[in-house]
DNA sequence: CGGTAGTTCGTTAACGAACTACCGGTGCATTAAT
């Protein structure tokens, strides 16, 4: 029998032989014992925490290649320089980009046990035959990175990413790794259950980065904000201590505009946004990495997988559609901790694009053609042959087979087919599914509503950015604007009554969680209608708020 | 959905009001035409 001690020195024998890393942080060493000691694990480190090793050590320990689902194909191919730079066995990639023979090659290095780890896109998973493949080589390790993206793009965006689940079941349920840096606890629970973590541990690193200074400045016209926007970043990169930051807008158009005021004021700023060909993008990302441009004005697209270490400021042209994203994006500043400046330039009539943005129907047609066609056949319904049946996009498709899943009027079966619920109506099934889509929206809505209050907020913007995210600072952080200028005012004694995370019911809004408690208000995350503040006179008044009994 | 840029209208020539058209993010994979 080995004990958890000899697990420890094993670890930490492999991370500084095979890795180079001779200190491991509390919070590494811990996820890996938990993988180690047969558990499923959910981490929330920040960058720069050393997320992969988490994975990358523990891989070796298991008997069986390691698979790791990564959002992005610049990110994979970065993931696989860094094992090539290592003394670990060899990682390869699968992806769209490669030609046939490098494919091969791939899976030949797998199966001859070469290759270690194996990095691909949650798409590929969306073919059998490769889920298949990979049940074959007796998959040990199962890694989501960026695992944020299973709840912020699986609903919508990248529906494949809620198939994770059931490709882990296809592969016999080896142990999981999920990772990512920014996780609400919404989205915490929501990666848990649409991957099927199993007596899984939550390893969670404090959100807090004090070394970024928070501060919001509001105009009512746009000129106005655009000209304070311009002279903000001119003034800070006149400075060398804080020539080089990151500029967000919310369209294309405003990247061009922002980079375009900037270099003619003799700034060396670029635009970043998807749609630029592929090779102008590298030599922006890399002339940023390089120094050769201090600024790059981008819209939500630059981020993910940047890792430079003095970036001075972050300014924030437009809101985000929430402070997920805007902590996301702010946390690319300042990660040497030395000091950084976070600004958001507001401007309420923003908050309007995000609400078109993050705008989405219910696919009400393409649930039903799906329901129908399931309901035509007789047995169980391979996922890819209701591309004859259903008049539109793969994309569509899945999105409404994971809602009918979700409302449990579609099962999967062990190979992945689809059985429709004998006892659930088709019309039913639809409605049931169109009210989930739309309890997705409100949730949505709600956090565009939050990144309001962010903006609007007369207390400690740090205490109300980390009471979104589930961690109470006792005292006003003394590094944000409204620290500075006095508004923000200690917490009065007396707000025990309704602790952080405490289940909360609302005659109207239903079940809830305490999020967070400020001088005045409460912020509750309601299961049905997401996240509400409330006045807490109002709520004291009116007795809105009850507190659940546990035992209940 | 709602802001903005561009057009038209009405009165009496240059200018504001009213109207209209248009636009707005994130990436994988796959495929058809060069």
């Amino acid at each position: 029998m080995t004990t958890s001690s000899e697990h420890r020195s094993e670890l930490r024998r492999l991370a500084a032989e095979k890795f180079g890393l001779d200190r491991l942080r509390d919070e590494q060493l811990e996820a890996m014992e938990q993988v180690v000691a047969d558990h499923d694990v959910l981490a929330v480190l920040p960058t720069g925490a050393g997320k992969s090793a988490i994975y990358q050590v523990p891989a070796l320990v298991l008997d069986g290649p390691t698979v790791v689902v990564s959002p992005l194909i610049a990110l994979q191919n970065d993931q696989v320089e860094g094992i090539e730079g290592s003394r670990a066995p060899d990682a390869v990639v699968v992806n769209s980009t490669q030609r046939d023979g490098e494919r091969r090659d791939a899976w030949d290095a797998l199966r001859e046990g070469t290759a270690e780890y194996v990095f691909l896109s949650p798409e590929q998973l969306a073919d059998d035959g490769r889920v298949d493949a990979l049940a074959e080589l007796g998959v040990s390790l199962f890694v989501v990175d960026e695992a944020h993206c299973v709840s912020a793009w699986g609903h919508d965006f990248r529906p494949d990413y809620l198939r994770l689940g059931r490709v882990i079941d296809r592969l016999g349920h080896p142990r999981v790794v999920a990772l990512t840096a920014t996780a609400a606890p919404p989205v915490r629970r929501d990666i848990v259950e649409r991957l099927g973590l199993r007596d899984h541990r939550e390893v969670v690193a404090s959100f807090d980065r004090p070394n970024l200074h928070l501060a919001v400045e509001r105009f009512t016209d746009d000129a106005g904000k655009r000209d304070a926007v311009i002279t903000h970043v001119r003034t800070l990169t006149a400075d060398p201590a804080s020539r080089c930051g990151l500029v967000y807008a919310a369209s294309r158009k405003d990247t061009e505009f922002y980079a375009g005021e900037l270099t003619a004021a003799g700034v060396r700023a670029a635009a970043y946004h998807a749609g630029m060909k592929t090779a102008d993008r590298e030599r922006v990302h890399q002339d940023f990495l390089a120094g050769e441009v201090d600024v790059v004005v981008a819209t939500s697209a630059f981020g993910m997988g940047i890792d430079k270490p003095d970036v001075r400021f972050v300014v924030h042209a437009s809101v985000t559609d929430s402070p997920d994203s805007y902590y996301q994006q702010v946390g690319r500043a300042g990660r040497d901790g030395d000091p950084a400046g976070i600004t958001l330039f507001y401007r309420p009539e923003d908050l309007n694009l995000q609400k078109f943005l993050t705008a989405s129907k219910p696919p009400e047609d393409t649930l039903e053609e799906v329901v129908r066609a399931l309901h035509r056949q007789e047995g169980p319904v391979r996922p890819a042959d209701l591309e004859n049946e259903v008049d539109a996009s793969r994309a569509r498709r899945t999105r409404a087979v994971n809602l009918l899943e979700q409302v449990g009027a579609v099962t999967p079966t062990g190979s992945g087919r689809l059985v429709t619920d004998p006892d659930l109506a088709p019309d039913e099934a639809v409605e049931q599914a169109v009210e989930a889509a739309q309890a997705q929206q409100r949730l949505i809505r709600s956090r565009i509503r939050m990144m309001r209050g962010y903006a609007e907020t007369t207390g400690c913007r740090r205490q109300h950015l980390l009471g979104y995210f589930g961690e109470q600072l006792p005292d006003p952080c003394g590094n944000c604007d409204n620290c500075d200028t006095g508004t923000a005012r200690h917490r009065p004694a007396g707000t025990d009554e309704f602790p952080v995370d405490s289940p909360v019911q609302h005659p109207q809004w239903g079940p809830g969680v305490v999020m967070s408690v400020e001088e005045d208000r409460i912020t509750v995350l309601f299961d049905d209608v997401g996240y509400k503040t409330l006045s807490l006179p109002d709520v004291r008044e009116h007795d809105l708020l009850s507190r659940d009994d546990p035992q209940a």
